[in-house]
DNA sequence: TTAGGAGTGGACTGTCAAGTCCATTCTCGG
DNA sequence: CCGAGAATGGACTTGACAGTCCACTCCTAA
C-alpha cells in the first residue's frame, strides 16, 4: 500500500509539483487548471490523480510545502552566518538580488494570498516558513550581542519580527509595484538600526560594514 | 452622457460593490462566483451586467477601488494630522486597532494577493494606494521636521517607505499568523527611528541606508 | 519468466459559473 | 398622464474545469 513509489514515479511526482509551481508563479494558483499542469508537465490527468489522489487540493499544498522550503534555502548559506556586519550585508544583497532576479513572482506571496480563508494546512506552512525565518534572523542578532556588536538590551525577536515584517512588506509591494527600492530601503533601516545600537560600553563599534 | 442612472439604479449599484466587497474579503475573491453576489445582495444577473457591462472584471476593479478609497478613510483624521509625537502615537494606535478588529480580512491584501498577473487595472488602484499612503506618512516626517522634532537630514521619502513596507508586512503577517504584535512592531520601529533622530545637528550613526 | 502492481494515456461526465437574451416593470421628465 | 429609457427577473447558452474510469504498458521482485 501507500509508499510504493517507484524511482520513476517519484521523478514523475517532483516533475508535477515542479511545473505547477512554476505556473503558479506565473499565473496565480487561480489562473491555474489541472490541465494546464498536465500539459506544462507532459502528464496525463491520471497520473496527478494517482499521485495526488485529493486533487487540486492536495496538489497545492505539495507545492507550498516545495515553495517554503525554496524560500529559505535562497538565502542561504548567509541567512545561517549571520555573525558579521559583512555577513548582514551579504545576506541582504542576497535577499535583494533573489527578488529582483524573480521579478513579479513570490513564491510565498503567491500562495498566503490565493488561499483567503478556509485551507488550514496551506496557512501551517506559511506560518511555519514564518516562524523560521524570524528565528534566523534573531539568532543572527544574538550573535552579534555575543560578539559585543550589538547592546545586549536589545530584544533580538522584537527586532527580528520588525525586520521581517519590512521584507514581507517590501516584497509585497515590489509585487504590487515592480519597484524593488521599499524593499531595499526596509531592510537597510532594519539592520541599520542594530548598527546605530551603542554596543555595550567596551567597544564603541569599529565594525568592519561599509558605511 | 454615461450618468444615465437612476437615484434606484445609484443605489443598486452601490450595494452590489458594498455586498460584493463583503464577500470577497470574507471567501476571497477567487471563492465568490457573481452569483453568490446576487443572492447576497438580492439583485439578478442581469442588473449585475447592466451596471458593470464588462462583468466580473469590472466589478472586481469597482470593488478594489472601493476598498482601496476605506483603507486610507479608516486612517483618518489621524494620519493627515502627524505634527506632534502624540499624533504619530495616536495614528499608530488607530492602525494597530483597525486591523486587530478586522481579523483576518484586510481589504487591500485580499485584492492584492488574488490579482496574481494580468489584470492591470486592478494593479493600479493598489499602486495608487500605496502611493498616496506613503506620501502621507512623507509629509508627516516633513511636519515634524519643520518643528525640529526630527533632523533634516533625515530622507523623509525612504523613513515614509520603509514605515509603509513594516506596516503591509505586518499586516500580512496578522493574516496569515493571526498574530498582531509584527504590526505593532513594525510600527514602533518605524516611529522610533525618527524619535531617536537627535534633532538639528547631523547625526552620528545616522540610521538606515549606506551609500 | 511471469504475475502483480506501479505507471500512463486519454476519453468521458457532471457540475458550476460567466455571460446572454428577452420579456416585464418601474422612473421620471415633459 | 404618457412614453422613452432605465431597472429588473430569470431562464438559457456556452465553456471550462475537477474528478472518474478503464484499457494498456512497463518495471521489478520472486
Amino acid at each position: 500500500m501507500g509508499s510504493t513509489l517507484t524511482r520513476k514515479g517519484l521523478a514523475t511526482r517532483q516533475r508535477i509539483v515542479a511545473g505547477a509551481a512554476e505556473l503558479f508563479r506565473a499565473r496565480g494558483v487561480a489562473g491555474t487548471s489541472l490541465d494546464d499542469v498536465c500539459e506544462a508537465t507532459s502528464t496525463s490527468k491520471s497520473q496527478l490523480f494517482h499521485y495526488f489522489p485529493d486533487g487540486r487540493t492536495q496538489l497545492i499544498a505539495a507545492v507550498a510545502q516545495h515553495e517554503a522550503d525554496r524560500v529559505l534555502d535562497d538565502q542561504r548559506p548567509e541567512l545561517d552566518q549571520l555573525t558579521s556586519w559583512a555577513a548582514w550585508r551579504a545576506w541582504r544583497d542576497r535577499v535583494v538580488g533573489r527578488y529582483r532576479d524573480q521579478g513579479q513572482s513570490c513564491p510565498l506571496a503567491v500562495l498566503t494570498s490565493q488561499l483567503g480563508p478556509g485551507s488550514p494546512e496551506h496557512r501551517e506552512v506559511v506560518v511555519g516558513l514564518l516562524r523560521q525565518w524570524q528565528q534566523k534572523i534573531a539568532d543572527g542578532i544574538r550573535n552579534m550581542q555575543a560578539s559585543g556588536d550589538v547592546a545586549s538590551s536589545v530584544d533580538a525577536d522584537q527586532h527580528a519580527a520588525a525586520l521581517l515584517a519590512g521584507i514581507q512588506g517590501g516584497v509585497m509591494i515590489m509585487l504590487a509595484t515592480g519597484e524593488i527600492s521599499h524593499l531595499e530601503v526596509a531592510l537597510d533601516q532594519g539592520i541599520g538600526v542594530l548598527l546605530a545600537t551603542p554596543a555595550q560600553s567596551g567597544t564603541p563599534a569599529q565594525s568592519g560594514v561599509r558605511a
